[in-house]
DNA sequence: TTTATTGTTCGCAAAAATACGAACAATAAA
DNA sequence: TTTATTGTTCGTATTTTTGCGAACAATAAA
C-alpha cells in the first residue's frame, strides 16, 4: 500500500523516455553524427516535423539530450552527465533485480 | 525518411515496459522476496488488484516476467532469459550512444 | 526591407495507457 | 456440495501520448 519510491519513479521516468522507437532513432543519430542539426534529424525520421520537435523536447524534459540555438539552426546533442546517470541507474536497476537462484520457487522451469 | 530498426522497436519496447513506477515496483519486490504470489504484489502496491493484474500482464508481455500457476494461486516471477536480454540490449545502447568528445559541436558548456 | 529558411507552438483528432469496481472462473476448504 | 479465496477479465471513464497541418517567431539572405 505503499507510494513509490524515488528510485522507482526517476527509473520509470528515464525508461517512459526511451519508450518510443522515434526517441531511440534520435539518440542513435545523434551519438553517430558530425553534426546534428533538428533538419538532419526529421530527414532520418518518418515523421513531420512537429512530431520530431515534440519527441526532442520530451527527450530534453527527460534531460537525456540539449540543444543549442545556432543562427536560426538548433543543434542537438546527448546530455552527457545525465546520459551517463541513466546509464548507471539502469545497469544498478538490472545488476538489483536478478532472480537469485532459489530466491522464489520459478527455477525448475523456464516457461511462457 | 526511413523506418525504424527492429533493434530500436526493440529497445523502446523494453523501455516501455519498465516505463511506469508500478511495474519498476513489481520488478524490485520479485527480486527481493522468497516467496511472489500475485496477493502479496497487490498488498505493496498503492493500487487496485485489476490493475496490479493489468501491470503483470504487460511486463509478462514484454518477457520480463513469467507467472505460474500454484493452486489458486499465481507466483510470479522475473524471466531470467529475458532479464539478461534486456541487460545487454541496455548496455549496448547506453555504449553506443555516448557523443563522442568532438563529435558534435556542444560540448564546450553543459547548460539546459 | 522583403523573402527564405529553420524550428517551435497551437489546435485538433485518434489512439493508447491508466485505473477502478464488478463480474467471473478456478481451485481449495468446510 | 457449498463456501471462501485467489486472480483474471470485462466494461467503462479519464488521462496521456502520438501525430499532423497550419500558424508563428527568429534569424539569414537577397
Amino acid at each position: 500500500m505503499k507510494e513509490y519510491t524515488d528510485k522507482q519513479a526517476s527509473i520509470a521516468h528515464f525508461a517512459k523516455a526511451l519508450g518510443h522507437p522515434a526517441r531511440i532513432a534520435i539518440l542513435h543519430y545523434l551519438a553517430s553524427q558530425e553534426t546534428c542539426f533538428f533538419g538532419e534529424i526529421h530527414d532520418v525520421l518518418p515523421i513531420a516535423k512537429a512530431t520530431v520537435s515534440q519527441h526532442l523536447k520530451e527527450l530534453k524534459e527527460a534531460g537525456l539530450i540539449q540543444g543549442d540555438i545556432e543562427g536560426p539552426k538548433v543543434r542537438y546533442c546527448i546530455h552527457k552527465e545525465n546520459w551517463e546517470l541513466a546509464r548507471v541507474i539502469f545497469a544498478d536497476f538490472f545488476n538489483d533485480c536478478v532472480c537469485k537462484k532459489g530466491s522464489c520457487g520459478c527455477h525448475e522451469e523456464q516457461h511462457d
